[in-house]
DNA sequence: AGTAGTATCGCAAGTAGTAGCAATAGCGTA
DNA sequence: TACGCTATTGCTACTACTTGCGATACTACT
């Protein structure tokens, strides 16, 4: 099924802006923010809004083409939906960023759909720490 | 060892403002939000900016006092550092929060520490998923 | 009590989005 | 090709913070 009839199987409708969002995150490094599309696409199209990008990176995650996840507090990562799912572990001490395949959060998914019945996405905001470096060192320096 | 000792311990000052913030925290409810702490303060105090709330709520966290969550995407909750931790999950249909034992995510804290010598705040982020109710409904009404 | 040093303050501007609104433009149908 | 419905757009204002700056006021020291 390709973008049109996706998008109208939603009731979705094909815009310039949306196809230069998809074009843009599929072109962008992975992980990379809402503020660095817009400005890649107001490069080539200054008339078009930061809201926009917003709200299209929106409908394209709807649609299942993208998805977002949470490394820090303040930005949203945007990334295409077809990479491998993986989690992430954050050093709040250091501010290493570290990527888990999904197998090592496994035991926790199933044990919260057993207990909770509650089915887990672990890929989605990452999981903050002190990692193994920072830990090793005495006190904080 | 008292606020003020604490305080002078870090180089940190005790100054009205600050104890304001600790004690608007003592008294409200479980996850309130730095804007409803800034509110209350500055309907017996106007003068004090919300600024100042949020510094000093940092402030406060670096001594040990506060602490806060991600409950969502956009609002960061506070609450004193000493109620005892646990975990939230949170459905992304529903939206309905619920809490977890510390027990129940410690096997995953387990392995991270073992696997990747990492320590997680599991405490720190609340995990999205789809909850019991939502999951056993057919498709998403 | 008086003073120097600097943490903290209020204020204003900036950041990363979110939301309401009237104008525009895809899309199904004729 | 033309027409009507309404999804989407650009614009503006708003939310929830964060940051820079010069003024203020805690603290330690005398
Ligand atoms: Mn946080
Ligand atoms: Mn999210
Ligand atoms: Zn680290
Ligand atoms: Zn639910």
């Amino acid at each position: 099924m390709d973008l049109v009839t996706a998008l109208h199987a939603q009731g979705k409708r094909l815009t310039l802006q949306r196809s230069l969002v998809l074009e843009a995150i599929r072109r962008s490094r992975h992980h990379t923010t809402a503020e660095e599309i817009a400005r890649r696409i107001r490069e080539q199209h200054p008339q078009i809004d930061p809201s926009t990008v917003y709200r299209n990176l929106e409908a394209l995650e709807e649609l299942g083409l993208v998805t977002h996840t949470h490394l820090n507090d303040r930005i949203t990562r945007w990334h295409r939906a077809d990479v491998e799912r993986h989690g992430h572990l954050v050093c709040r001490a250091c501010g290493s960023e570290q990527e888990v395949p999904m197998a090592s959060l496994e035991p926790l998914a199933a044990r919260l759909r057993r207990d909770q019945g509650f089915e887990p996405d672990l890929a989605h905001s990452a999981i903050v720490g002190i990692c193994r470096t920072c830990r090793s060192v005495p006190s904080g320096r």
